[in-house]
RNA sequence: GGCGGCGUACCCAAGUGGCUAAGGGAGAGGUCUGCAAAACCUUUAUGCAGCGGUUCAAAUCCGCUCGCCGCCUCCA
């Protein structure tokens, strides 16, 4: 049984789709009008785990994620840099395919974007006209909030409330100043669609309802995004599609908690907020992806590199495993060795998959299921260190292997090489060394070594450690990585 | 002002009624090693912001207090 936190009903339910072994899940996109930032891989990053998880666990998937690619930002954006706003739209667009491929979020089913589905916004605009939820003003459409009576349950605001603590300026021409545009009439220059109403183009919100009815329906079962979307924009989408339909709009709303910086929510008007771009280029997507995922989804992340440098000597303690299991394959020793480890690595494997979906299934909780990851991982080296041999034990390690792997492939990590994972900390901590000045240095280094000259060998250990190379010595010959910062 | 959330070891972070309070990082000691690294072992919260209450039993439920944060405006 699955248990999700349900923001509408404001605790955890068992999750029941509406349909038997099917999932209709919509996830709110980005208004790409500028770079992601972390805050949107976060999200993006959530409900991408959530969708291979509900996968992994036999729901036929289907996920939309939507791009908001008309709004004034966007056309604030074109007049700026002196282009088109559809322009602007698409270049960043781009950039956040750029940016979301690196992170390892995959694409989703049906990526809508607002301006392609202009005809339906306008149905459903007129039909709200037309029962009485919406009226029109000088070109502009607005939903009366009064007449849908649910308006505040997902929100858990009282419209009379929010009334008395308004802060909204009063727009004279709005019936109620909770009032919300579903289609707005365009200004001179911008662009602008035709309508019953004259040339506009779609509020915020209403985009959401189209598209999302368009793709799963107008009752679906999962409904996505960040917790600040929760009020007005959820809210207002909520009202205007339930009021349109007359149905349920959504069965299980999601949302996921914000990045901090110094304790304050990330965001773009506080300037506060990193790139994923710029931490890229100092952390491994990978690193930034096991970091989001170590806290459970809703709540805060406090963003720091101390915090990456954490995330990161975790995943090399992965890898360093994954490179002792294969250093165990090489050996290749098939005397058997049974062992009290044996055994306690048999139960812990026997039992791994259990936890690691029990975890899960309690409304995804990730820091719980990497929990489970590293006792096997401890469980895994413990036996190693027995230096075991035989098919039984080879058997062990492979299931191991496997299960690391498979656990790993639901979150999306753990999926490169040991070599590769090197590479990428050559790369994203600048080592100014190239492989093959490394091995040279190793080279003389055994040199000294054979002549048991200490002192030449330790000189050479010393010079790479320096440059953030560290050496192995092993029973067939000394290897190198790259040396984990594991503190400021 | 209204609504909501959070406060767990040196740091990060699970746990939301009942076995010894996960896991990661850091520190200390040890095993291993020419020296290292990695790994493993031991160790670091008789206590979960504080105070009261409910209960056979509470970090977990209730009340109050303190501190921090979020939403109420575009926002992932």
């Amino acid at each position: 049984m699955m248990r999700v936190y349900n923001t509408l009903q404001g605790k955890k339910e068992e999750l029941v789709p509406l349909s038997t072994g099917k999932i209709g899940m919509y996830a709110c996109g980005v208004t790409v009008y500028d770079l992601c930032h972390i805050g949107h891989a976060r999200s993006a990053i959530v409900f991408d785990v959530i969708r291979r998880y509900l996968a992994f666990k036999g729901f036929e998937v289907k996920y939309i994620r939507n791009f908001t690619d008309i709004d004034d930002k966007i056309i604030n954006r074109a007049k700026q840099e002196g282009i088109s706003w559809d322009a602007v739209a698409g270049k960043y667009t781009e950039e956040y395919y750029r940016d979301m491929d690196r992170l390892g979020v995959e694409r989703a089913d049906i990526e809508p974007k607002a301006t392609e589905h202009i005809p339906e916004i306008i149905d459903i605009v007129k039909g709200l006209v037309d029962q009485g939820y919406a009226y029109a003003v000088d070109g502009d459409v607005y939903f009366e909030v009064r007449k849908f009576a649910d308006y505040g349950k997902l929100s858990k605001r009282d419209v009379e409330d929010m009334l008395a603590g308004a802060r909204v300026e009063v727009d004279e021409r709005k019936r109620n100043p909770m009032d919300f545009a579903l289609w707005k009439a365009s200004k001179e220059g911008e662009p602008s669609w035709d309508s019953p109403w004259g040339p506009g183009r779609p509020g915020w919100h209403i985009e959401c309802t189209a598209m999302s009815i368009k793709h799963l329906g107008e009752s679906f079962d999962i409904h996505g995004g960040g917790a600040d979307l929760i009020f007005p924009h959820h809210e207002n989408e909520l009202a205007q599609s339930e009021a349109y339909t007359g149905k349920p709009f959504v069965k299980y709303w999601i949302h996921n908690g914000f990045i901090t910086i110094d304790k304050e929510k990330m965001s773009k008007s506080l300037g506060n907020f990193f790139t994923i771009r710029e931490i890229l280029d100092k952390f491994d997507p990978e690193v930034v992806r096991f970091f989001l995922l170590s806290t459970h989804y809703r709540s805060p992340i406090e963003f720091s590199d101390e915090s990456l440098r954490e995330a990161e000597a975790s995943l090399d303690r992965y890898y360093t495993t994954i490179t002792r299991i294969e250093d165990f394959f090489k050996e290749g020793k098939d005397q058997p060795k049974p062992s009290a480890e044996e055994k306690s690595l048999e139960e812990t494997l026997a039992a791994f998959m259990g936890k690691f979906k029990e975890a899960m299934d309690d409304d995804f909780n990730t820091a719980m299921a990497l929990g489970h990851i590293f006792d096997l991982i401890r469980e895994a080296n413990r036996f190693l260190d027995t230096k075991p041999s035989g098919p039984k034990a080879k058997d062990l390690i492979v299931k191991t292997r496997d299960l690391l792997r498979r656990a790993g492939s639901i979150l999306n990590i753990f999926n490169k090489l040991p070599d590769v994972w090197n590479d990428a900390l050559m790369q994203t901590k600048k080592i100014p060394y190239t492989k093959a000045d490394i091995l040279e240095k190793i080279r003389q280094r055994q040199e000294a070594r054979q002549k048991k000259d200490w002192s030449a060998a330790d000189t050479v250990r010393k010079e790479l450690e320096a440059q953030g190379i560290i050496l192995e010595d092993k029973k067939d010959g000394t290897t190198w990585k790259v040396r984990i910062n594991r503190q400021g």
